[in-house]
DNA sequence: TTATAATATAGATCTCTATCTATGTAAGCG
DNA sequence: CGCTTACATAGATAGAGATCTATATTATAA
């Protein structure tokens, strides 16, 4: 698990705006111009937006023409759910990634599962 | 789905201390001072950080004499990933939740699937 | 070539936030 | 009671980030 780029994307999600641009991009490609219709905020704006978008790996630019299209990364989607559901496993075992947990190391937490 | 929520709770994940706090936490219930011991910040810092995961109904808190012991809420757990599935649908289905995608609307998005 | 349209970059500003020190509060102990 | 321990609150500060205006770049069309 990267610790650093799952936190990159979580900040990279972690405003309303980018979420939404997201959200609109779970629909399929879309162009800023059509992403930009959806929001108050001045181009250069959404232009930063995309920009930390595509800094974490969440969304892809092809240019055609005058026209950048953008299109979310399966990679992002398949990341992210598995980092998201190492994070929060829900088995008994503990999963914490620190390797720093004194309830790791004191065997205080339940390790049911011997695999790896 | 509650996009407010969800966009808080990825704010409070968002930062590398606070990320690694959950991580401490999805091993079980912990202290303050326990927590405290892995981090290089002050006790006044640990105290804004968890204030901010309790804002977020990231994790709950129960005091136990002198000491504050904190959990993941199993609501936050589900709820998160629910969401996360919910914004990341791998079908083909438009899953956009802004209520202002062109593509929604104009049906140019594959809606393979009709129940709700 | 000139004009226009789509997007990016530069630089400034204002707000938010992570952190600190200092201090307050509350619980347990001698 | 006074002392210590665990934690919270107040207030200040420095850095990050979201936004704007102005301008540059790139592509197409007339």
């Amino acid at each position: 698990m990267n610790y650093q780029k799952y936190v990159q994307m979580l900040k990279a999600m972690a405003d309303p705006n980018r979420l939404k641009i997201i959200d609109l991009l779970s629909c399929g490609s879309l162009c800023a111009c059509d992403i930009l219709e959806h929001f108050d905020f001045s181009q250069p704006t959404l232009s930063h937006h995309m920009k930390v978008l595509q800094t974490a790996d969440i969304v892809a630019a092809r240019k055609e023409g005058k026209w950048q299209h953008y299109t979310l990364r399966a990679e992002f989607i398949a990341t992210f759910k598995q980092d998201t559901a190492r994070l929060l496993a829900s088995d008994q075992r503990c999963v914490c990634h620190t390797n720093a947990c004194q309830e790791c190391v004191s065997g205080k937490a339940v390790i049911t599962n011997e695999e790896t």
